[in-house]
Parts: C-alpha cells; structure tokens; sequence
DNA sequence: ACGAGGTCCTGCGAGC
DNA sequence: TGCTCGCAGGACCTCG
C-alpha cells in the first residue's frame, strides 16, 4: 500500500486544491470502506463542511474540515485525486466522490477496497492518533525510541518496525530496504538487536524515508501520486521486488521469504546478519 | 506476548 | 484463447 511516502506525496499534491474549498455533495459508491460512520451520516456530515486543512499521521491522509476530520487510510490500493473531469476509471473504482465549490472534485480512488475512511470528531481523532506510535520524521522518534521498542518485544524485527504502535508509516517496502541498509536480519527476534543496530536502523529508517517523499514514493504496481503519476523511488530500492537478482553490496542472490507475518521478505544472507 | 492463519476486496499475470 | 490460481505495498481478528 501506500506508505508513509506516498501517503505524504498524495496529501502534499491535493493540498493546494482542497484548502479552503467547501464540499457541495458526496457519493459513497460502498460502504464496506467507512469504519465508525454509516454512509448517510458521511454524506450528511461532508456536505457543507469546509476544508481548513491537511495532514498525514503514519499511512492515514487526514483532511481538517471545520465539522470534523476526514481520515482516509488507503489500505493497498488507495488513491486520491482533486480532477476537473472524472474518467470512466474515477466512475466505477472511486468510492468517494466529493464536489467542490470550485467545480473539481474530490475522488478517492480505490480498487480493492481495503482502505477505510472515518469521520472522526476531536475526541475521536485524539483515540485514534494515540494508538499509533510515533512519527519517523519527527524530533521525537529517537534512536532512544526505537531501541526501547525493539526491546519489548520478542516478534521479529522486522514486525516490529512495521506494527503502527510502535512506529507510524512503515510497511513492507521500506521495512525491508531499511533492515539491509542497516544489515540486519530481518527475522531477528527484535530484542536481541543491539544498541548499534538500532541505532543504525533508525538512521536508515528515517533517511530512506525522507529519501522516498523526494522522490514522490514507489511505484511498483498501483500507486499513483495525487497527480495521477509514479513515484520515482522505485529505482532506489536495494532489495524490495528483486528477490533472485544480486545483491547491490555483495553479488550474492537476494533471498526471498513468506515467513513473516506472511508479507514478502526480500533480504542478503550475507549482508543481514 | 507471540506465531500462524484467516478475513476484508479486486485485478493481474503466470501457467496450463 | 480462455480458464484457474496465486499473489499483491495493510490492518484487524481469533486461536493455541
């Protein structure tokens, strides 16, 4: 899905478009996506609402309206666009269709449907931010943080950077591209990573995160940024989708496993240790 | 507290 | 060509 990167790259390019707009109507073509809000309530509570602003928490697009906060998590195939005309690809994927005061709309696009959408009140919004940990590219994520969260667990490391209580914005992508940068194995019970590993881990993490949201995110299959084009970090990833092919650092095949949390894990025998 | 496995969905490419 | 099958960047659940 849309991590953190592509999720920041989304929010940033609609931004301009949506801030300040008020929202004249709203379709909901399913409600299977909603969570904590019923199709008619969404409609009724968007409809008139104005948009005062946009944030991303972890891999969750929050649009600030002055009624309450629009929070979409777009699951492995979400998107979302601010277009003048809909394409016949916007009429049977997009989900949410918002009209703007401008005459653009708002679609949130998603084929597979296994994102969300809430509709949270401060209240609301305050119990579900708290849930999720900490943001990687702010201040508070310390090395310290980090190495006192692998401490607490004995699941494999990699689970552990990408289980959004302990940090927010990380998946499958960059979990593995950082765990190599920092040559770690990746099924490395998290406790037994050392005070170096962590630290190292943490600087990879947050570079190579920094890194994707330059370059507008990764683009191996479905996504797209909020302008409808690939992100260019796919290019720069060491190990994610090259199972098979040689490792960047050594030559020697890059090994491929279900094994965690059955999502595909792409790492160097001999480079992760 | 952990791993394993299943659930929600649809599209796509591989392989027969 | 046309079919079935497995797989896909997430999050949540239950069970043992």
């Amino acid at each position: 899905m849309p991590e953190l990167p592509e999720v920041e790259t989304m929010v940033r390019d609609v931004t301009p478009l949506l801030s300040g707009r008020r929202f004249e109507s709203a379709r909901l073509s399913h409600r299977d996506v909603l969570d904590g809000v019923t199709g008619p309530a969404l409609v009724r509570g968007l409809t008139g609402a104005r948009v005062v602003g946009l944030a991303r928490r972890a891999k969750n697009a929050v649009i600030l309206t002055d009624r309450r906060r629009l929070v979409i998590q777009p699951g492995m195939t979400g998107a979302m666009f601010v277009k003048r005309r809909l394409t016949a690809d916007d009429a049977r994927y997009g989900v949410l269709q918002v009209r703007l005061d401008d005459g653009r709309t708002f679609v949130y696009h998603d084929v597979r449907r296994l994102g969300t959408i809430r509709w949270l009140d401060p209240a609301g919004w305050q119990r579900f931010s708290d849930r999720i940990g900490p943001e990687p590219l702010d201040a508070a994520f310390t090395p310290e943080v980090l190495r006192a969260a692998l401490a607490r667990s004995r699941a494999a490391v990699k689970k552990v950077i990408m289980d959004q209580k302990h940090l927010a914005g990380v998946g499958n992508i960059y979990a593995n591209e950082a765990l190599f940068l920092a040559g770690i194995d990746p099924s490395k019970e998290a406790r037994r990573v050392s005070a170096d590993q962590a630290g190292l881990l943490h600087r990879h993490l947050v570079t190579i995160l920094a890194d994707a949201v330059r370059a507008h995110g990764t683009t191996i299959r479905d996504y797209r940024t909020g302008t409808g084009e690939p992100g260019n970090f796919q290019g720069e990833l060491q190990v994610y989708d090259r199972e098979g092919q040689p490792c960047r650092r050594c030559g020697a095949p890059l090994a491929g496993t279900h094994g965690i949390d059955a999502r595909i894990t792409v790492f160097c025998y001999r480079c992760q240790r």
